[in-house]
DNA sequence: ATACAAGTACTGCCATACAAGTACGCAAGT
DNA sequence: ACTTGCGTACTTGTATGGCAGTACTTGTAT
């Protein structure tokens, strides 16, 4: 598992064990390889990582309070399972403040920062011929991320991303995500174009529609399999 | 010190004693008992607080995250001094998804909802009479909090909260805050009454006002005393 | 008087031990 | 067969000790 383009803003590597166990256990809960209401237990992953329980159950705690995780005192820790108004609120989050971001950005964006987010949109298409949903991942968040570092308020990304990994992780219910990529793609396209021309409204426009795009695909896996989402039981672990 | 229209939504009192040192510590910092840029200590507060330092530990950890304090390894943990780009930031969150969840709420709001909206005011002219600011910035926050949770978007209030927080914290700055009550209020009974006509536009446009009312006394605050903002250098404890 | 270096007293980080509470299985009694 | 009660094995919560690194202090040499 590759971390290039976690949720962490600095590339820096997290250099204390509360930061590796909290990429990682983080990493694995939005890609699913930690199942949607399964339970955790501090010891456990204390083991599997190589550490005490303090670093890992400190993580848990700050989980906790992104409701990737919810921790019932003395029973034990659960991955949150996928609900509905969950994600709908992380939708509204997402698209409100990425959207008052673009409409400013518009009007003062340089020719570098346009060079930038053409470069990854080409580096998307290169992901999308070799069906790399992982990169294409990564490089959507950067994408992302560059967009809203136009406007002076880049650093509201962490909750922007904090509300996109919620998204993210209803995403990868999906079985066919490789489809998806070029229309995705286009869209990042149409909106940086949008942009390059100054056309403020045809650029929050563009992003709407590509944002929703995201939400009604979600929409449609919660249709085919109700059942992945709100699972009634928890998962016990044995 | 009252904990009425603490930040934690859930009025139940957080039985554990991390729950306790949180909201005793980050009331602290919001209403500036902790002074921005003074020096903490983990030890320190658990002997204040009657704690050890693990609950005290991860309060601070919870804290950091939230930007209210920062935490460097092996120096100390400083109360985050006022920086106007974190204001920015936090006024940008707030004003974008009040906004968008207020134009959500002319359409969805009904008669029980507007008569809690104008009890609140009315409690707020109240808390204005008696100079009472302590009760007035809990009235406030149940009214931006009621007003949010009319929209299907309430639970975005968590984030809009940690926004406020850090907007709250740089308004206790001013010394005249019991001169602008009845200002706010008025704005308050303005969002409510245009939300009553049904008037989308003028419910956000009076919401939008009241929102950058707030901001500007801040930048107000700061050219009268820029000293107080981004304090060069940490206080040290002795 | 000044520069420098060793000492010392802190800091947060991590590991670990113990305490409090819950869930479940199994056995005894009805 | 069913219910009930207890024991056991987990869970997270809290307290504490030791470690490594930083900053300030103090003594010493220049």
């Amino acid at each position: 598992m590759t971390f290039v383009g976690s949720s962490r803003l600095l590339p820096t590597a997290p250099r204390n064990a509360r930061g590796q166990a909290l990429d990682i256990i983080r990493q694995k809960i939005i890609t699913l390889e930690l199942a949607p209401g399964s339970q955790l237990s501090e010891n456990e992953l204390a083991g599997q990582l190589g550490l005490s329980r303090t670093p890992v159950r400190e993580s848990l705690i700050l989980l906790a309070e992104e409701q990737l995780v919810s921790v019932v005192p003395q029973v034990g820790t659960l991955v949150s399972p996928i609900v509905e108004a969950e994600i709908a609120t992380s939708q509204f989050v997402r698209e409100s403040l990425e959207l008052a971001a673009l409409s400013e950005a518009v009007y003062m964006v340089d020719a570098a920062q346009l060079a930038g987010l053409n470069a990854l949109i080409a580096e998307q298409r290169v992901a999308d011929e070799r069906d790399d949903t992982e990169l294409f991942f990564a490089l959507d968040e950067q994408f992302h991320f560059a967009l809203m570092n136009i406007s002076q308020h880049g650093s509201a990304w962490r909750t922007v991303s904090q509300a996109k990994a919620h998204l993210d992780r209803a995403r990868r219910l999906s079985l066919s995500l490789t489809q998806q990529m070029s229309t995705l793609i286009d869209q990042h396209q149409s909106i940086v174009d949008a942009v390059a021309r100054g056309d403020s409204g045809a650029a929050t426009d563009a992003l709407r529609r590509h944002l929703r795009k995201v939400f009604d695909d979600i929409a449609l896996i919660r249709a085919a399999r109700p059942e992945l989402f709100a699972p009634a039981t928890p998962t016990r672990r044995r």
